[in-house]
DNA sequence: CGTATATGCTACGGTACGTAGCATTACAAG
DNA sequence: CTTGTAATGCTACGTACCGTAGCATATACG
């Protein structure tokens, strides 16, 4: 359940915007959608691909591949920072965010309030895990 | 001031770890505190691409070559995390510490100690920047 | 001058990724 | 049933990155 994703590309990583984006997807929504015009077989790799990475499932509809995130931005985006943190600071996320707040990333204010929206947000999704 | 710096690969990571660990370095130190044994032209290589990709810079010690952090441990680690941020959620670190806390890396007695200890850090070290 | 040591430069094999072509299969229309 | 169309399966190719290292060259010291 807790898997290490591998790294993404960056058209790979252009491609799972738009599957986040825009839910289910074929290859023919995504090749409309990006920015540079791409062959569908081009496309369609990088989709195996993502699936192969883990990124994505698909369903068959039809005769059409579709493909879901198979996981949520944000616990993507997590898993990246947790990996982040492991390597460069021995897993210490107050290192990195001391780190930010040095480099100006971010202010004392904002991680308050950051926890205070997290709180929130906890508590809206309702407990979900007991 | 704010260059992106690319990314590094196993072994350069380790170095740099080592880097950081063990003040200025040579080639020789690192080879010896080094995991795996490797060549001295192999460790020497891998220094010279840290240098390039702007991890480190160096000084001459007689002949020899003395390897420096060109940035802080913590300060690389969240530059990191900042283009994690950029890449996945726009720029919302909101949503990647929600995605944290939904994924139990972290929790919010966490977080708002965080928030405590970073300012706290911030304090000690004095305003330096005013 | 010769020997040890440090650097300069080049290379090679593997893997990842962007990009795409060609073969094949399945389903619908005639 | 035959044929055309649309979707997939499989393979490939060039480039860049990275781990790994060899060989040539320069320089200090005895």
């Amino acid at each position: 359940m807790d898997d290490r994703l591998p790294e993404l590309g960056d058209l790979e990583r252009e491609v799972m915007q738009l599957v986040w984006a825009h839910g289910p997807v074929t290859a023919e929504t995504v090749r409309e959608r990006l920015s540079r015009r791409l062959k569908e077989s081009t496309v369609r790799t990088v989709l195996r691909r993502l699936e192969e990475k883990g990124y994505t499932h698909h369903t068959v509809d039809g005769r059409t591949y579709v493909y879901h995130a198979a996981e949520p931005r944000a616990r993507v985006a997590a898993k990246a920072v947790q990996r982040i943190v492991d390597w460069f600071c021995n897993g210490s996320i107050e290192e990195v965010l001391v780190g930010m707040v040095d480099n100006a990333m971010l202010d004392q204010q904002q991680l308050r309030s950051l926890a205070d929206q997290v709180a929130k947000a906890k508590k809206a999704r309702g407990v979900k895990k007991e």
